[in-house]
DNA sequence: ACCCGTAATGATCAAAAGATCAATAAAAAA
DNA sequence: TTTTTTATTGATCTTTTGATCATTACGGGT
């Protein structure tokens, strides 16, 4: 199943985030026939190596995310404006392309700063929860950061699942514990917080970015009142629950 | 990209519903010889039309679930234990095939019982709630269902989207409904209750079935629990929200 | 303006994958 | 049993796709 010159994005998806096609080539005064077909005839151009690598991966991950991994390098190159024999000097294989597009779009994106913020006891939980999400999604609310990372949980990638686990993990129990704690030793807990009950508030804002990314849905577009919202409703319904 | 022989489910991906290779052939007495390789001598076997599509088609709804639609027909008609060939007598081409795998997957697993147990105003929603979320599970917490709508949903497939959406919204709009009557008259609400909040109960269970069929990730597989927590939460998290 | 190193490409190959069809062989009909 | 029907298959064709390489031509260095 190739995908058509044309028309290469889904229908029904809404595209977040435009970008032109050819990205990066800018070419200025080419009207050398205002072409009849619409036949590519781009000047050949020679980039240092460094400029070409980065072009590539920009595109590769945007059309991955796009299409799947499954895609054909012919149609990556095209979209690209470059040969697809080029794809080849720059990575060894499609495979190789594709380890270093899953990095670039997952090492690259976590930030040191969310454990101190969640651990700032200076601070109540819910704000320091607000500020959290409001961080997090500024960070992976982006197209091709959810449809790769959801083209590669399906793919069943040990790097990415690997990764996205044992890093949300850890920040969710760090989560836990802090409403525990924040909840100290108030009246007995009917129930003791579970780690699953910290996966709904989690989920609510994957499932977010999910439904706006892949299912091209439209959402509420204001993020920040939908975590302030998702945190505030989350903690009191925990209270709710977890106090007699 | 092809699928190996072996192996073929993405390593880390934890089935969730194991099921034999080569669904659906029984073959009693076939040990003529055994096997030194793993050569598959299968004897001919006819079947009725209708049976052998129906083979076909759970094989290939389990099949394509796993790799996603762009695997091969080969592989999937080795996994059937047909030939390739056969396929093409059963379905136009594969286009074909994949659009009925969808059909299967999403049109069969609607209940119209979920608009009346919501709108049973004799319960309270909370009741309401958790009684409608454990039914939608128990019907869409199924391997081949979460990924197909996942892999559909990315490859921005109309039907699903269309289908997904018009159907669930439908749900969820009916919900918030039924909790602004529940609310009714009561103190005057700091804020309307709007439709995202909504979202948040929906995708807390969205995406804990992505979470374990997608992710392979370990859950708690106390789905009614889940459901009863969430459900709890969520409403008296609102509550706090939405009264003053 | 002219080299010349190498970025870039077109041509090409082999394997993979969709699709077709004449030949085969189960199972029902005679 | 023998005949008939048609489900099933192996062989094959065409197109697609990953990968390679000799050739081309851009652009910095002189």
């Amino acid at each position: 199943m190739s995908v058509s010159k044309k028309g290469r994005l889904p229908s029904g998806v809404i595209r977040a985030e435009p970008v032109d096609e050819r990205a990066g080539v800018v070419e200025p005064g080419k009207d050398k026939q205002s072409s009849p077909k619409k036949k590519k005839v781009a000047k050949r151009r020679r980039l240092s190596p460094s400029e070409r690598e980065q072009m590539i991966l920009d595109g590769a991950t945007r059309f991955f995310a796009d299409h799947g991994f499954e895609s054909s390098t012919r149609d990556l190159a095209e979209r690209i404006g470059i040969s697809q024999a080029l794809l080849y000097r720059y990575f060894k294989n499609k495979k190789d392309l594709v380890e270093r597009v899953y990095e670039r779009v997952f090492l690259q994106r976590w930030s040191p700063e969310w454990t101190k913020v969640l651990s700032d006891r200076s601070e109540s939980v819910e704000s320091r929860l607000k500020v959290f999400y409001r961080s997090y999604l500024r960070a992976i609310n982006e197209y091709s950061w959810v449809r790769i990372a959801m083209y590669s949980g399906l793919a069943g990638n040990d790097l990415t699942m690997r990764y996205l686990h044992s890093h949300v993990e850890g920040l969710l129990e760090l989560i836990l514990e802090e409403i525990r704690v924040e909840r100290g030793g108030g009246a007995g807990p009917k129930e003791p917080l579970k780690l699953e009950q910290v996966w709904m508030l989690h989920s609510s804002f994957i499932h977010y970015i999910t439904r706006k990314h892949v299912y091209g849905a439209p959402v509420d577009e204001d993020v920040d009142s939908v975590v302030d919202l998702n945190v505030h409703v989350f903690l009191y319904g925990c209270l709710a629950n977890t106090l007699a």
